[in-house]
DNA sequence: GTGAAAGCGCTAACAC
DNA sequence: GTGTTAGCGCTTTCAC
């Protein structure tokens, strides 16, 4: 069943249904009744499939990140959706898994599908086929992790070097000099920055840094659960702990409870990005945050403003938005022990 | 740029070049060399849409859950797209929102960008839209939600009754009478039969319920945190606490620890659903569990497995996935306390 | 092993 | 206000 079925139906051409099915206005409200009706009786289904190869759009938009299980994610995921149903876009959604090979057939698949933009979290962020999107004209907008080689996307990133001294200069405040640090992976902005940021931060407090309290966490759960051990297992462990994301947060938080180790009095846990329940675990977390559904939001606004101008959008040079982040004080963070466990 | 211009350049015809990459076997290995070769110097990019529509199927499924924010519906993704990935199908995300008319229209859409399948969590189990993936022949998969009037379509579930009776036989074997429950959204499956399962499950045990203690929760964090909150403005407040849903568990969590009870010394506190952190909180709550990764994977296969049939998936009847639900005790529940708050 | 050509279902320019 | 028609880019049957 197609146009030309309902047409024929109707006693009308092809051309008078696809005007009705599109609210041309310049169709007599007569036929236009007529045409509706036959299309509902027989149930009709419009082809979007047709109609995108004719226009060559598809109201279609790539979500591609590298973990849908984190949380972080999904918040994004929720504003951006909001933005791209209320333009009337649809999500086509890829998960890579943090794998580079996943990711390129990811981007390939969106391209073949001929996506109108794309809002992608890579992990290979020199990856050969974004030229592909720039070349067929598909704006990207990259949240969090920036291209390496100077990028001409547009970009929803943090301060990472504030995030992580706003976290330093509070413990110091409280009174902590044996600070550590369980960091991300390095190869990504976020975990390059934030890493780089603490050390600079305490530099800047003239609190030397003890390289036994540095250990990599991997930005997962069981990295900073299995790091967050290791650090208990020093001769001196460290009055205070700053993951480097949610799931560093959760690993830390999970490791310290399992070994019943008191938050704050024996180690305070701070961390970046909040998450659902970390201000209702015992005790409440101290976080520095950012609102994760405005990323989601901004990066919509930002990828369909592009679309919308059409080809003349390469003309609009890349634009950065650093969102802002906030200190979030809860009971996590206090004044150090002054024993070793 | 496409296959005709690929096809003059390497001077051959269209018809060649769709060979190639297809990966036609009667191609001489030198005439497929040359297109290759051809086609990675000017980057052509095969165009997904177009063939979709001679080919009438997308490779492309529908995911339509009414709430992405829930850590069920990301965790159910994970495994539905593994097993995407893995037979070539690209996923199309769907956030409804708990809204009909969303629904509706999201459907809609589904259906003319011509998805090979949907699975689909559903607000409005009647949907007359249901009716027209039937009459075009795309296989839909339910999760936990089944239709109310007799389904024809493929769906997974847990036993409710028998989750909520796990909890409820746990909590008396330890000496609970004074049992609460919050309870979620009735007119949907997992609503109406965890409650039934409640009642039920109380009068197996031959404990009467206190109406008081029987409290609607909706299914979300903020619900749960105020039905909660009535629980503990009770004269006499329950010494056990059920909850629906992993929202409502972090709800009713969130609501005691705010209000310093003591779990389970004061009151214990058992649900419905596992959730990350759930088993490192203070104390690591005992849940009724299932694996949601596993349900999105069964989902995949039941709906790949229609889709592969053609149109014949009509003839298999019905198929209904029950799957195992396990009581994993942690430490939120204990013996009752044998005083008033 | 390769090419010519029809046609998937739609939209939009043009004609009337 | 409505119809005719070309063509979006691909796959596939049929010839050779």
């Amino acid at each position: 069943m197609n146009q030309k079925d309902i047409a024929r139906l109707a006693g009308v051409s092809s051309a008078t249904v696809s005007r009705v099915i599109n609210g041309d206005d310049r169709v007599a409200p007569k036929t236009y009744e007529k045409v509706k009706r036959v299309i509902d009786e027989y149930g009709y289904v419009h082809n979007a499939v047709a109609r995108n190869l004719k226009k060559s759009s598809t109201k279609t938009i790539g979500y591609l990140v590298p973990d849908i299980n984190n949380p972080f994610f999904t918040s994004v995921l929720v504003g951006f959706e909001e933005m791209c149903y209320a333009k009337g876009y649809d999500i086509i959604f890829e998960n890579t898994c943090e794998n580079v090979e996943k990711e390129k057939k990811s981007m390939q698949t969106l391209l073949s599908l001929r996506v109108d933009g794309l809002l992608a979290v890579l992990v290979d962020t020199e990856n050969k086929l974004i030229d592909s999107f720039d070349s067929m004209g598909i704006p990207i907008v990259l949240i969090d992790r920036k291209s390496k080689n100077e990028s001409k996307h547009d970009c929803i990133i943090i301060d990472n070097y504030d995030a992580v001294k706003k976290l330093v200069d509070h413990l110091v405040s409280l009174g902590h000099t044996d600070i550590a640090t369980i960091y991300g992976s390095l190869d990504i902005t976020p975990g390059e920055e934030r890493l780089n940021g603490f050390l600079e931060a305490m530099k800047q407090a003239g609190i030397p840094v003890n390289p036994d309290y540095v250990v990599p966490g991997y930005f997962t759960v069981e990295g900073s659960y299995e790091a967050t051990e290791q650090l208990l297992k020093l001769k001196k462990p460290p009055t205070a702990i700053i993951t480097a994301n949610n799931l560093s947060t959760m690993g830390a938080y999970a490791a310290l409870v399992d070994h019943k180790i008191r938050i704050p009095q024996d180690i305070s846990l701070v961390g970046i990005d909040d998450f659902l329940l970390a201000g209702h675990l015992t005790p409440p977390l101290t976080v520095v945050r950012r609102s994760n559904t405005t990323v989601g939001r901004i990066a919509g606004e930002m990828l369909m403003d592009r679309i919308e101008m059409g080809s003349t959008h390469k003309r609009i040079p890349q634009r950065i938005k650093v969102l802002p982040t906030e200190l979030c004080v809860r009971e996590s963070s206090g004044k150090p022990r002054n024993y070793t466990i």
